[in-house]
DNA sequence: CTTGACTCTCCCCTTACGTCAGGGTTTATC
DNA sequence: GATAAACCCTGACGTAAGGGGAGAGTCAAG
């Protein structure tokens, strides 16, 4: 008769030993006998026992429902199984449709991302997307650029949608304003309030260094894109140019 | 502008107001404000952001991938859906394997109690079976009687011929002590060793009355099958009656 | 006699909440 | 103005199946 300690065990069925004191504790495996000093000691039907029981934990049968398998001999371990099975079996159905969504999802954000770059891109000349970026970049470094286009390609078809509809708004609003300075208060409010219905879109709460350099970015996008730049219908670089160096003020200084 | 309570926001989202709780703790989904009396208030923003939460969450993701997501701009999401879709197909090929095993683990258990009721019943006239029903019925009820066939019937092949070389050891040790009363100690004796073998293989360490009729309906069978009456391979009845008198003894005595 | 390997029992930590408990607040009704 | 109902707060415990560690006892070898 040979007999095992704790670690023996362990190793030879590949389990920790807190797993077994576990399974002590709960009375699915009790050692077969105890040292003087509280040692745990198991025999072979030990070992054999807990054999079963890795098998039915491995087909992720909980605990408690392992115990009364092995232990309670009306139970109808074929029941269990079936019951078992369409367990997984709609574990596995629910698990399709998560792999649906996903697919769709990943479909949906690399379109809208395509979609976005071109619609982003569409109404302005390469070179001077190229242009834009290089004169930011002087300014602002290289990675504060990433990021700011990082916001701007994150942004949906309907967000870019809302986007003009913001600018429209705002427009409104501040052409009336063109003969104030760019960073005087009563401009200054509108443009919060502008910034208050961005930040919406760009789906973070944070501050700091990041918003401030993308609503920066954003302003000189404006101006670089036509679809922005219009007032009425006509382009209006003076207008822009306006609402560029508010908004640049702004990020300056409320967002640093 | 439409601020919601707790209570509110969880109905509109179909959230219990722990978790309102718990993601505002967690940082998750942080109210818009706070009354005096520091009750938390969300604002449409707030319901927004919810519904992502949500949506994550059906997915699966866990909560902190899940502030990640919504967080973090630079936070690659279409990476992450590919993970977590990569994750999600191994556990569907877990379950997949899940199936099969128990798939596997059902047919056999049928196969085995098919086999088991045939190897069980074939070497018994079905009068003799139906009859043994019926007294065992008269004398112990309808329950007891389904029940001890339940054990019987859940052995395996492989049990079933430990359990006649049970009979054989104990038959070599029982035969030279017919002239005893089935009743004394060093019959009892002999027959608790043969309990404690059997029980083995019921897989059962509990004990009270299922076990006592199973083990008093196994003497019976005994009696009844004449797979198990021979000694030295001629039926002796004498022999197995004596030997189902001290189980039934011992049962009644000593399994109550 | 000491060192190292082993063991014991408690205890806290993890996820994503459910479920009190004890106490404060708001609102509707009388 | 009082009171009850409904609502809110924080804090803490419990869940499944262990992981990890503290502090203390035990065992065999050198």
């Amino acid at each position: 008769m040979t007999l095992y300690a704790v670690k023996k065990l362990a190793k030879l069925a590949g389990v920790s030993v807190r797993t077994l004191h576990l399974y002590d504790e709960l009375g699915l495996l009790k050692p077969a006998a105890r040292t003087e000093a509280g040692y745990r000691l198991y025999g072979e039907q030990e070992l054999f026992r807990l054999q079963q029981i890795l098998f039915y934990r491995e087909l992720d049968f909980p605990l408690q429902e392992i115990g009364q398998i092995l232990y309670s001999p009306d139970f109808d371990l074929v029941q269990a199984l079936e019951n078992h099975k369409t367990a997984l079996l709609s574990r596995r159905d629910r698990i399709n449709v998560l792999l649906e969504t996903i697919a769709h999802s990943i479909d949906h954000l690399k379109n809208e991302k395509m979609m976005n770059h071109e619609d982003l891109y569409k109404g302005l000349p390469k070179e001077k997307a190229a242009a834009w970026r290089r004169e930011a970049t002087e300014k602002y470094g290289i990675e504060a650029v990433d990021r700011s286009e990082n916001y701007l390609r994150r942004l949906s078809k309907a967000q870019l949608e809302q986007l003009k509809q913001d600018q429209k708004d705002i427009n409104a609003r501040l052409v009336a304003l063109m003969h104030e300075s760019p960073d005087s208060p009563i401009v200054q409010d509108q443009i919060a309030l502008h910034y208050a219905n961005i930040r919406e879109f760009w789906g973070t709460a944070g501050s700091g260094d990041p918003q401030a350099e993308a609503y920066a970015g954003l302003g000189q996008l404006y101006v670089d894109d036509e679809r922005f730049s219009k007032v009425d219908g006509k382009p209006n670089k003076a207008y822009v140019l306006f609402l560029r160096d508010a908004m640049q003020y702004f990020a300056e200084t409320k967002l640093k």
